[in-house]
DNA sequence: TTGAAAGCGCTAACAC
DNA sequence: GTGTTAGCGCTTTCAA
């Protein structure tokens, strides 16, 4: 009751008590003190008294006067799935050594949300974007790079629109898991993946084609509508896998619908790999931890927010002229990790041959 | 070249525009209107405009006017952990639907971090916050607290401090799980912990022995330093049931305690639940899917979610005086979730006992 | 070398 | 009913 409210120490109070003008504390805390020739004593003390008081500026009031707001935004499709959570976790730490905060929404692939968090973004003066750019974003993509600010896309990118951006090789990623499939001998490879005709889904599915085409093989390949309604995917796959009992082998274009797919197999109790080998695309604790594991085409997370922090921070330090720098764009490369669920077994149970100890 | 910049519209561009005055837009804008007695013809022309231009107040400006900032800080202990994941993502879609903003950040248990970034969100202005306090950081809340920042805790609470809070009832979590091991005729029932003593944690174990006790049975809890070197964690917990083959049921007290333990059985080659029982504090998309299903004390998520955002809106609404009001303390209940790895097989191999048709 | 002062865009008390 | 104006706290130009 007695004191009020303990005020802010403000950039007057400091320079009040130091007998300085407020200029020279300003320029003193922004490291100009020597550019505007403020002599080394004045400087010490006021570093000395800043220091002492633990004197913070008021961020909103220097964004108010400078334009910057040190923040960037990230719009990813869903924190909640592992690999962009992994990624946004590595960019923020990145950024935060470097004096950059980051504020991230999830799309859920709505482009109308999408739309809403990029003009929340705007309005809130973020100095960069950080986009997982969902389908029909591109009117809004365009208006940010209008207007020059700093812009990195990753995971996928928007085929019309001279951004920066960093993706995987998904296609290299997808045929080499189909190859390895092929090399067990497994014959009947099926692809699942979503209905999206983005560039990472697209260039996950080129990659299986084309390892089958080469073999003059005929690809079987089921789109399923993205939803949120899991029993609907699970039996979708089902069904899927029911009407094509053929099928000795399955690649999921990424984790979520391989979880599901893991559901449709255990539900159909068919066994992984006896009956269907399994892979799929992005890597999951439970893909390490399931029985049988789960052969994964992982990505490079590490290297991924790297590069797109990289890029980021180096056009904010440096804001290039606006038409004369080339985007930067980064193709980083998939590892397959090979686990039991893409092994033939040696032996078939209708079939058991001579069996050799060393495997 | 040509168009230097697009300057945004202002205010002022406004007021100029229909010959008013600039504070007759901003009364309007805020709602005013009415009680500064501006007539509805005027007020009507200026949404009309404001309208049609697209015309959007400057945040910053209006935050370092008003002192408000509409965002609130959410501070977590893992935001890639799907429990904290869900939460924030639940908190942040209701809190956007009534005009705040949410940034987020994890401390991973570090209370450095957490004082780092709840010194952060003060620096931002946050208008307020909800924390998972990590040990240690009593000081940086009774800070946040004699601000009458609106603050609420979630998931553990700080015993000495007078905040709100929104828990769930761990120690009878676990009291259930256990009773329920028991009753499946698991006799040698372990607890897997952190060697945290947080709250919550304490809560479970709490539970476990409670339960114990009363059947007169010993407790037996193995307490592992938490840790992000997850080959340590699963080499401690192989080496546990190693130590003590007697041992026929574990309760985890958290989900990724449990995610290595599983692991840590299946290394060790032992079945569940016919070697070993297992229940997990903490649903997760891997359990669901894992062969057997496991077992789950599962939280209220949704109900946490809105439990928090609601106490803290109407502070946030409702300004309350200092001292009068008490915390708003809420406890809220778990369920057990009974899947295949807690359910003891009707037939032991060495014991055949008469069995009854009905359980 | 340092200080005075003009804003950044908005709100709201107060004057008319 | 509506307009004028004084800040919110900071940066930075320009004059001294």
């Amino acid at each position: 009751m007695s004191e009020k409210v303990k005020k802010r120490t403000l950039i007057l109070d400091i320079a009040n008590h130091l007998e300085v003008s407020i200029a020279t504390v300003s320029l003193v805390l922004n490291g100009k003190a020597k550019q505007s020739r403020i002599s080394d004593a004045v400087a010490q003390r006021v570093l000395a008294y800043v220091n002492e008081v633990g004197y913070k500026p008021n961020h909103i009031a220097k964004s108010l006067r400078t334009g910057k707001t040190h923040v960037i935004g990230l719009v990813v499709e869903d924190i909640s799935n592992p690999f962009f959570a992994t990624v946004a976790w590595m960019i923020e730490r990145q950024a935060f050594e470097r004096g950059y905060r980051i504020i991230y929404c999830s799309t859920d692939n709505n482009p109308e949300k999408a739309r809403e968090l990029l003009t929340m973004f705007h309005e809130r003066h973020v100095d960069g974007y950080i986009i997982v750019p969902s389908e029909g974003i591109e009117e809004e993509v365009t208006n940010i790079l209008r207007e020059h600010t700093p812009t990195v896309l990753f995971d996928r990118f928007l085929p019309n629109l001279p951004t920066n951006y960093v993706i995987v090789d998904g296609a290299q990623g997808t045929y080499q898991a189909t190859l390895h499939l092929l090399a067990q001998g497994f014959s009947r490879v099926a692809f699942v993946t979503t209905d999206s005709v983005q560039t990472q889904m697209e260039a996950r599915l080129d990659g299986y084609t084309k390892a089958l085409a080469e073999q003059a093989m005929a690809p079987k390949v089921r789109r399923l509508a993205v939803t949120k309604d899991t029993e609907k995917v699970i039996a979708d796959i089902q069904e899927f896998l029911q009407a094509n009992p053929e099928i000795d082998a399955l690649i999921f274009s990424t984790n979520y619908l391989s979880i599901y797919g893991l559901e449709a197999i255990a539900r159909l109790k068919m066994r992984i790999p006896d009956d269907v080998a399994v892979i799929s695309y992005d890597d999951h604790d439970l893909f390490r931890l399931y029985t049988p594991a789960i052969t994964v085409i992982a990505q490079p997370i590490e290297s991924i927010a790297r590069n797109v922090i990289d890029i980021l921070l180096d056009e904010l330090k440096h804001p290039h002229a606006k038409d004369t720098s080339l985007p930067q764009q980064i193709l980083l490369q998939t590892e397959l990790v090979v686990r039991q669920s893409s092994i033939r077994k040696k032996a078939k149970t209708t079939v058991v041959r001579k069996k050799t100890l060393h495997s």
